[in-house]
DNA sequence: CAACGATGCATGATGTATCAACTATTCCCG
DNA sequence: CGGGAATAGTTGATACATCATGCATCGTTG
C-alpha cells in the first residue's frame, strides 16, 4: 500500500524531468524550425544521408539508424521528395529496394543547418551543465537504457546505433 | 568563439539522453495503453480532473496545467467525449466557457490506471536510480528549466538568443 | 525450375499535434 | 452606456506516427 504511490520528492524528480525535457525538445525543434525549415525529423535524415558513400542510403539502411518504422520512413521520404531534399532512385542491384539519394538543395539545407542546430544544443543544453552534472547525467541515462535495452532485447524489437547529432 | 562543434563527450551525452527518454517514454505509453487502454495525454487530462473539486474544470485550467494549447486540448477532449471518458457542460457563469466533467466511467478508468502507471514510473525510471542519482537529476533539470522559462517569461516575441549567457 | 517464405518498400486509414482563422462572450476604459 | 481589446473555446487544414495490408522481388530449397 505504502509502496504503491510516490514520494513527494519522486513525484517531483518524475514530473520535472517529463517537462524538461518537454520544454528543451519544443524549442530545439522551434528553433531549427524557424531558422532552417527542418525538423528534427528531416535533419536526422539529412544528416545520414550527406554522412554516407555518395550521399545516398537504401531505405532499410537509413530506417535502422534513425530507429524508424519502415512506413514512418516512407511517409516522411514522401513529404521531403516534395519538398525536394531527396530523391528516390532504383537501386539497379536489387529490383525491390530503392535508393535515398541526398539532393544538391538537400545538401545546402543541411550545410547550413547543422551549425545551427549545434549552437542551439550547446546554449540549451550542454553550457547550462556543469562537467560534473553532465558526468553524472551521462551514468543516469546509461541505467536507463541498460534497463530498458535488456527489454528490448527479448523482444523482436529494434537496434543498436541511435540517431546521431553532431 | 567557442568550437562550433561538440566533444564525443558531449555528444554521447546528448544523444544518450535523447535516446533514453525515447525509449522510457514508449515504453510507458506502450504499457498503459496495453493495460488501461489510456494514453499518457488521456491519463493527465483524466488525473487533474479526477483532483479537482468536483471533477471538473474550465477548459483553460485544464489547458494551463497540461501545458497545451487550446486547440489541442479540445481535439483531444473532443475523442475523449466521443468515448466517454469525460463530458462537456455548460459554465453558468461564464457564457464563453464550459466545464470539463469526469464521467463516472471515466472515474473507473482513472483510478484502475494510477497505480499500474505508478508501478511502471518505479520499475523503470525510480527504481533505477539511486537516491543520490535522483537529487543530481533534480537539480540538472531544474538548470534546464530555469534556463527554459527564464525564454518563455521574456521573449514574447520572436528572437532569443540574448548577448550575456553562461 | 517451381514453390515458398522473407525482405524492401508503398499505400490507406486512423489517431494525434499544431497553426491559423473564427465565433461568442466578457472586461475595461472613456 | 459604447466600443475595442482580451479571453474561452471551436473548427479546418496540414503534418506526422502507427497499423494493417499489398505486392513485387529475392533467396533458398526440394
Amino acid at each position: 500500500m505504502a509502496n504503491e504511490w510516490l514520494s513527494q520528492d519522486q513525484q517531483l524528480v518524475w514530473r520535472t524531468y517529463l517537462r524538461a525535457h518537454a520544454l528543451l525538445d519544443a524549442h530545439l525543434n522551434r528553433q531549427l524550425q524557424s531558422e532552417t525549415q527542418l525538423s528534427q525529423a528531416d535533419y536526422g535524415v539529412l544528416v545520414h544521408l550527406s554522412e554516407a558513400p555518395d550521399e545516398r542510403l537504401r531505405g532499410y539502411e537509413l530506417a535502422r539508424a534513425l530507429q524508424w518504422e519502415k512506413s514512418r520512413l516512407s511517409h516522411h521520404l514522401s513529404r521531403m521528395e516534395r519538398r525536394g531534399l531527396v530523391q528516390r532512385r532504383e537501386c539497379p542491384t536489387d529490383g525491390r529496394g530503392a535508393f535515398v539519394q541526398l539532393t544538391e538543395f538537400g545538401r545546402g539545407r543541411i550545410t547550413a543547418a547543422a551549425p545551427v542546430h549545434v549552437r542551439d544544443v550547446r546554449q540549451w543544453f550542454v553550457d547550462v551543465l556543469s562537467p560534473q552534472q553532465l558526468g553524472d547525467l551521462q551514468a543516469i541515462n546509461d541505467a536507463l537504457l541498460a534497463k530498458l535495452e535488456a527489454l528490448e532485447s527479448a523482444c523482436p524489437g529494434i537496434e543498436q546505433e541511435c540517431g546521431g547529432e553532431s
